[in-house]
Parts: C-alpha cells; structure tokens; sequence
DNA sequence: CGAACCCTTGACAGAAATCAACTAAGGTGG
DNA sequence: CCACCTTAGTTGATTTCTGTCAAGGGTTCG
C-alpha cells in the first residue's frame, strides 16, 4: 500500500477519530488493489470479506434478477462501501463493477468486527455511517415511489446543480444509461423525458446540463430535504470531500 | 411503564445482550403509551426524539411528498422502529401512523446514543440492527426495481406462505389498499394483478390467500434470497419473536 | 338504517417498455 | 490517415402496463 494515500484514508469519517493503533492494525491487515476498468469485483450473492474504500475511480453498485439488471449506486472517492453486509458478515446484496480504472483497498470484515469492539470512537463513527447509508436509501425509495419518472429526472439535475453550489451549468458524472438505469427507467425513456424538461428550466446537450430557468425547474422538481436530502446523493459528483457519499 | 412488559423488551435482540445496569438506565427515561388506532404518531420532518418500541398493535410507515403517500412499511410488535434518524439526530424521513390500538415504548434518543459509547455489547446490537435495516430496504428496492407489478404481487404471496411455514393457506396481515400502496401501485391495479395470478398457483378471496400450485407460482415469482431474504419482510406477518422484523 | 369505507369492475387516458432504425462519437487496426 | 467497428444516444412506431375516473357491491359501525 501506497504510503502518501494513507492520510487520505485516516481523514476518511469512518477512520478519523479512531485510535492511531487501531487504525494501524486494521490497514495492516488491508490490501491495496488496482482494477481495471469494466471488471465486476463483487459479485452479489458472494460471502462479504472486505469492506471496500474507494481511493481512486468509479464503482458502480448494481443489482441483478433473472436476467435484468439495474444500478443502485455509483460510489467514488474517497468513500466507503458494502459496510452493511461486512458487519453482518452476510453475503453482498448487490454486485460491483469499475467504471474505470479504480484503486481501492480491501480491509477484512473480521478486523472491522473487532475493532468495532474495543474502539468506542470507531463503533460510533460506524454506526453514524451505516445509519447516513439507511436514510440515503430510504430517501431513494420514496423518490423511487412518490415521484413518476419525469419529476425523478427533474429532481435529480436539479439536485446535482445545487450540489455544484447551485452552478448554472455542469457535466452529468455519468453516462446517461446508467443515469436511466439509477432513476428506474430506460435509457430511451429518459432521452424523452429530457426532452421534454426543455420547456421547464433544464436543457441537456451530450454531457452539459444547462439550467435555463431554475424557477421553472423547481416548481416542477419540488425538491424536499427529505427526499432530495441535505446530503449527496448516491450518484454524486465525486466533488466528495467533503461532502461523502455514504454506501454500505 | 408495566413491569411485566420489562422482560419481553429486554428480550429484544437490541436490548439482549446490554448490560442490566445500563438497559435499567435507558427504560428508566422512558415512557410508555398507548395510541388509539389511525393516529399519526410521527410526522416526517420533525426530530428523532425517541426511538419507538413496540409492544402491541401495528403501525404503518409512511412517506408523503407533495399530496401523494406511499406506504414504506409496517411493524409489529415486538421490534423497534426509526433506529437511524435517533441514530443521526436527524428529522424523520417517514411519518407513522397506528392501524390499531397500540401500546409503545419511547426511549430518549439522547440516552441511547449515551448508552451506546459505553456499552459494547449494546453498540454491537446497534449496529446489526441498523445493518439488517439497511439490507432489508436495500432488498425491498430491489424488489421495486428489478421486478413489475405482477412479479411483485406473486413474490409478495409467496414470501408470505414461506415465513408461514409454507403454509398453503393464510390471512393477508394488512389490508390490500396498503399492501398495493407497499408494492408500489394503485389498489384497482393490485386487483385486477391478483385475478391474473388465479392461473398461476395463487387465489385470494377477500383476506384469505390459498395457494392452489405452488410449483406455478414459485416460476411465476422467481424468488430470490437476495430480494426475498431468509429475513422477514418489512409487511411482515406479525408472527414475530423469533423473527423480528426490522426497521430504522 | 344510513354513512363511511374497502374492494372490485369497467372504460378510458396516460405513461412506460419494447422493437427497430438511424446517427454520432470513439477506438482499433490496417 | 482512413476505413471499420463498436457503442451510446436518439427517434419513431407500437404494444403493454399503469393510473385515473366512475359506478356499484359488500361490510362495518355508529
């Protein structure tokens, strides 16, 4: 493991307030890996060994059913992810792919376990984690349930913009299949419906998102804290650092 | 409080393993009431100030944005609920409603936190119970997500008569204008969707379910421990103790 | 008995998925 | 450098699914 991308790590909000000697113990027992883009390094289903941190790169969380497929998240650095099934140590509810060449580092879920017991101020850092995580989804689901997918599409460039310090203008992180596939719809589904959001504030051209009348987008988006929240968003713009993203 | 209502919190899987000094402190600052049935005992917005236990009745989760509601879960007793916002001392992402008389515990979210830097045993419990949260809504997502109406509705049933023990016949534990609302759609969709599945192994006639082929229902369904679980599912039978449900 | 309320059913409108064709951009190999 | 291939994205036509509106049956409860 790389010397200098340990700082980076200990300022992570998992590890920060940890004791220097737990913190050394368990990045002893971690392993710092490279992956190529494309590669599917978590295959749901599979026991939870590592909890994964996000060094370098783009990771796709996604999940799989008789044949369909859909993205639950994109997870960049510096940020955490599969917490939940580690501390469990149950098998990943969901599979993970690179989106392009990533560094990350693996640290067992056995040494997780056992800090967690004997360092209150990690146990505490965990437990503000995976509870941030839980209110993450929650807050995806309702979008997922109370808005159809033309307010979910508004909502979600609307969000991004505010993120970006409410920038006018700015690039989609990701590509729009995937985007289609996070706000549960079809890629050509969501061609359509971002034609249609000209007319109301929003026009996207290739990558670019322009906000052409913010007030017409919101009256459209309503955005609630409670849904669009405080916090980033599972899909964010890996501006991170802070903000985090938070996914177990 | 009720003396005799002590034991059966203490056997809670949250409560369990804590230490008698500290569970005696945290039931100490608590208070137990009883709500009568159809009262919105937690509007989404305001501050965690008490993580929930319940002991008898039901209640119902909830969201709402902007004039619409879904429903996200119900629980029964004995299990707690809003884990994580107590977690966070944040607002309630969801609001709760009782569906019947219901007698609850409300433990101050500020001594739970307390508790929880001091009690090992009781930070470990913490933290499985938010872990098995998290994973229970990230598999519900999955649900909504990867499988339409029909998938769900007949996964729904099946799941249910599994936590039965497979039982061939059982009562639907919640009306079905929640349970469509639960299942992500409109109560004249979910019956017409039940009529469809008496070709396929199901039939229901008003609150009773009867499987009539199970072989033709499970290919219908395609159930999947990874959306399914081998947990109970947050619309719960209520057969509870073991199992609990589980629900931040 | 009447008033709600839940559930069902039908008719219709709107939304979304599917299938197919086409464009554009990026990368590869000659 | 160009031809070719692959892939993302778009657009159109069509079908399927889902929500909405309206009406009626059944049940519960005051």
């Amino acid at each position: 493991m790389r010397p200098d991308d340990l700082p980076e790590v200990r300022r992570l909000p998992l590890f920060q307030k940890m004791e220097a000697a737990n913190f050394d113990e368990l990045v002893g027992k971690s392993y710092m890996q490279t992956f190529p883009a494309g590669l599917e390094m978590i295959r749901q289903g599979d026991p939870a060994d590592f909890l994964h941190v996000m060094l370098e790169g783009a990771v796709e969380l996604y999940a799989k059913w008789g044949g369909r497929e859909c993205t639950m998240a994109v997870v960049r650095p510096v940020s955490t992810f599969i917490l939940a099934a580690c501390i469990k140590d149950a098998p990943y509810l969901m599979s993970a792919r690179t989106l392009e060449r990533s560094r990350i580092i693996l640290i067992p879920s056995a040494g997780l376990r056992e800090i967690f017991r004997r360092d209150t101020e990690f146990a505490v850092s965990v437990v503000t984690e995976l509870a941030a995580s839980f209110r993450s989804i929650v807050r995806n689901t309702k979008g997922l349930k109370l808005r159809n997918s033309r307010e979910r599409v508004a909502s979600y460039l609307l969000r991004q913009s505010r993120l970006l310090d409410d920038a006018p203008s700015y690039r989609l992180p990701v590509e729009k299949r995937l985007l289609a596939s996070y706000l549960g719809m079809t890629p050509e589904n969501l061609s359509r419906t971002i034609k249609t959001l000209e007319d109301h504030g929003v026009k996207v051209d290739g990558m670019r998102v322009i906000i052409t009348d913010r007030k017409k987008l919101v009256d459209l988006a309503q955005p609630d804290t409670l849904i669009d929240g405080p916090d980033p968003d599972a899909l964010g713009t890996g501006s991170s650092l802070p903000p985090v993203q938070r996914w177990a």
